[in-house]
DNA sequence: TTGTATGCATAGATAGCCTACATATAGAGA
DNA sequence: TCTCTATATGTAGGCTATCTATGCATACAA
């Protein structure tokens, strides 16, 4: 997978594992890989710093917790994480139509259905 | 659209546009507006170096040719450019696919089949 | 002669992600 | 005891593809 293509998807990433269940930054990683199908291997160096805007732009929050004797930080999505997630599910759904109109295999033209 | 957004699909697009028919920078530029339903708005600042890029790297030739009196350079792909492209497509499905798995609203939990 | 569309191009800024590193605990295995 | 791996969080600095801003030039309409 190209790196730079997760550019600008990140937070949309983020949001949304967070949906059903709270979950420390590690865990969000793993989250990822697994419900990516093995695809998505997020460097931790990604991971925290965009958590931590997300928390600052009010659409996660965080509380301290300590398991087996080590600390993690469990994110959840606030009200407006949950808005923003919906917002980047359309912008989702916008990117793909845009891409996909342009790389759909065809005779060039534009084709609106397929 | 987030300009984000697009980073590491430019190459992509461009060598699409260009697989049926050869084609100019200013043509390309609206042939990706009309392709992709009038999303992309891509500026010539990014197209042109672009270009040039994949001319570089072989994926692309170019000849200059005047037209009303203006000067054009025209692009076309090469056959290692029709290569890349069908690299492009299996990226981009595999990149969708990894992100869609992720953004998929659902329970929480990967789920293979929908 | 002014504005708009066409057409190519470069310099420098931006910004989000990555690499590399630092730190720490728990537990397995030698 | 020592070492290695997994777990867990975090920062500093680098990278680079894209964008912004700008420049130049021709054709044509108002």
């Amino acid at each position: 997978m190209n790196p730079d293509a997760l550019r600008g998807h990140m937070d949309a990433l983020l949001l949304s594992v967070l949906e059903h269940q709270p979950l420390h930054g590690y865990a969000i990683i793993e989250a990822l890989q697994e419900r990516s199908g093995g695809a998505l291997s997020v460097p931790t160096g990604t991971v925290y710093p965009a958590l931590r805007k997300l928390e600052r732009t009010g659409l996660l929050a965080s509380e301290w917790a300590t398991v087996g004797g080590r600390k993690r930080r469990t994110y959840r999505l606030t009200d407006s994480g949950r808005r923003q997630l919906e917002g980047e599910r359309s912008a989702w759904r916008e990117f793909t139509a845009a891409i996909g109109g342009v790389l759909r295999p065809g005779t060039g033209a534009a084709r609106p259905s397929e």
